[in-house]
DNA sequence: AATGAATGAGCCTTCATTCAT
DNA sequence: TATGAATGAAGGCTCATTCAT
């Protein structure tokens, strides 16, 4: 986690509505560290038992500096929640191709998506707790995807490989799948020691073929 | 907790492990008006924002009373996410019965808990925030939930009926795709106006054949 | 001040709309307690460099009774303001009489005025801060007592003892005159010695005869 | 401070006793936006409620400049006080002539501080203020001008216009009266409409007969 | 001189929990 | 049991002031 890309980019180019932006590179350098922070804070305390004072002093700042990043702690939560969620969204795109069928799409975005959720364990309980501190990009999180999965599902439909009758409602029940066995075996561990690519590719021939025996 | 003889008793009226034991019949209705407000004011406001004078208000008691039932607000919540948790899948069980096939069974339990989350849309915010509060009561509510549902797709691959190479991870996969679809259609509504019953429907076939065209 | 009679009736009967009611005896006392102790602080300090720990402190009590009886330090220094502004009326009016000449009404009223500064020295700061803090009720404050003044000079001219041609203007005048000279000879005190008797005489000369000599 | 040479030259444009003296022309210029920025802001919000960086904003500088010009918001509050008192007895002596009968000297003495005000409504707020912020320059203001209309009875007295008895607590009366009217009729505004000049001359009969019918 | 970042003491307010009646 | 008062730790946020460039 660290000082990874992402944040990195965050603090440098698309800078959050959330975030004020610094005008010097030792400011860029200080709002990197408190988005740092405030990932692991979140991440390991949950919105609410986290404190702006633990985050600054994980940050190693004075307190007051967290103010002149952000209006708020509402406000560092909503810019980290956009942050994560714009980020699985890239992990997941940026592991399809052009050639792939479309049950082999599925299968690198789930496996995209499980190796993402491997080494940022926290975006379950960062996104989960947005239902509560920020329910309007919790919705908006999961819309979004559902609706990029309904579009690829629409994809492969058009290309002939898939059921011509997939809609919305399917492409919840993808994302659900996705959500939950991510929770289980990637965040929870391998009482099962299943790998990532084993989770993507049970999951993958579920949604193929359904589970009624041939 | 989970799935505790004393979790699963308190639906009926009796104490729960987190609540202490009222002598008098009018303790016993106290506990009760307790507990509802408790699972309207969790609901509407999350566990952080309620509060337990605004709970006891609710329930029309002094806020000094809530002690002689709870021992914290904490405890008062594992009551109610054991309470939840018991209630949801009492629900679901009561809605099989033996004639039904593996495939049916399926359905029919999604369709229990969709109407089941309908009249306790609570139920979603009450366990996701579990996640926070209460760690070992939210694995514990889906383990159990999904040793359910792969005891289920066993006996269906038993009877000749499904696959028989299901196991644990279809079943997260199914319990997936049940939560979010319960979410989507159930707790936040109907843009779409999809019924309860078209979409265990929908998720049934999605499931039985999976996405290929054949 | 301590607990004066004004602020023990405030605590038992018109308790002040900004004030919680309490429903115990203890719960009376403790509010009357924060009233004076309330008056004293803001007193000195003024409503910014007061604090409400302070306050407490000086009550004897810990720091969140406070907000059993009060809303915020705003609601305190409202129903505190109310209050004084209530005593000085009340205290002008008990010296009067229906016997009194116009002229004596006018006298009376301000030596009356001067004890009450004199008791309450913290009245100037407290009334001249609601500028700053509650500008209605300081408004409030000097409109209703020029009314006030303003209907004895129109009793006074009815009675065919003053012009009849006094108005808001000149009761505007005449509170100006009462205020200022408080401010000097009582609050401040008595460089020139002047008793309160003495300065009422004065200005109830000039009031009289205004400054041409004759 | 009050009247010390120092506060009568800042208004011209020199470097007063609590501002750092600046060296060029343009520390010149940014000294005094930051001195008009003051008036505005303290004028509006008040000491407490103003702040140093609202300060610097409206006088479109950054917030470190501020501590070249002054070495506290304390120092910046006093010099505009001083500025203020000075400013207001200046603009009251500028007024008068020698010509004019004791009775229209005071006339126009309170004419040209009702303009002053009209043109300068923070004035009220800002000595008021003072009171708090710093009591010995609120004294000092008061007594500088009380001590002035005493000396300018005095002369009528001598030019055996006025009455001989008349010294400072008259003089305390004088004043009050026309600070109040100034508060009711030119900052608070004209229910009544009545114009800065019927005002005075109400006033000033008031002060020349009194009240009393003859 | 000017700027923008950094500092940290201080204050109001909330609220779970305990007490006394 | 029930009630209302009392407690005090904890935390978010502000802002005057200082620093480094």
């Amino acid at each position: 986690m660290g000082n990874s890309p992402a944040a990195a980019a965050m603090a440098e180019g698309a800078t959050p509505t959330d975030a004020k932006a610094p005008r010097t590179e030792r400011g860029r350098r200080t709002l990197r560290k408190l988005l740092d922070a405030a990932a692991e804070e979140f991440g390991e305390k949950g919105f609410h038992e986290a404190s702006v004072s633990s985050i600054t002093r994980r940050a190693g700042m004075a307190l007051g500096s967290f103010y002149t990043y952000f209006d708020s702690k509402d406000a560092l939560f909503r810019a980290l929640v956009a942050d994560m969620s714009e980020k699985v969204r890239t992990s997941a795109r940026s592991a399809l191709s052009a050639e792939m069928s479309a049950l082999e799409i599925e299968r690198a975005a789930l496996a995209a998506f499980l190796r993402f959720a491997a080494e940022h364990k926290e975006i379950y309980r960062i996104i989960d707790e947005a239902e509560f501190v920020d329910p309007a990009s919790y919705r908006d999180h999961y819309e979004t995807i559902a609706a990029r999965i309904a579009d690829r599902l629409g994809a492969g439909a058009a290309a002939g490989e898939l059921r011509d009758d997939l809609g919305e409602l399917e492409a919840w029940a993808v994302m659900g799948m996705n959500v939950f066995v991510g929770l289980r075996y990637v965040v929870w561990g391998d009482k099962q020691g299943l790998s990532a690519d084993a989770v993507a590719a049970g999951v993958n021939r579920l949604l193929a073929e359904g589970v009624l025996r041939r």
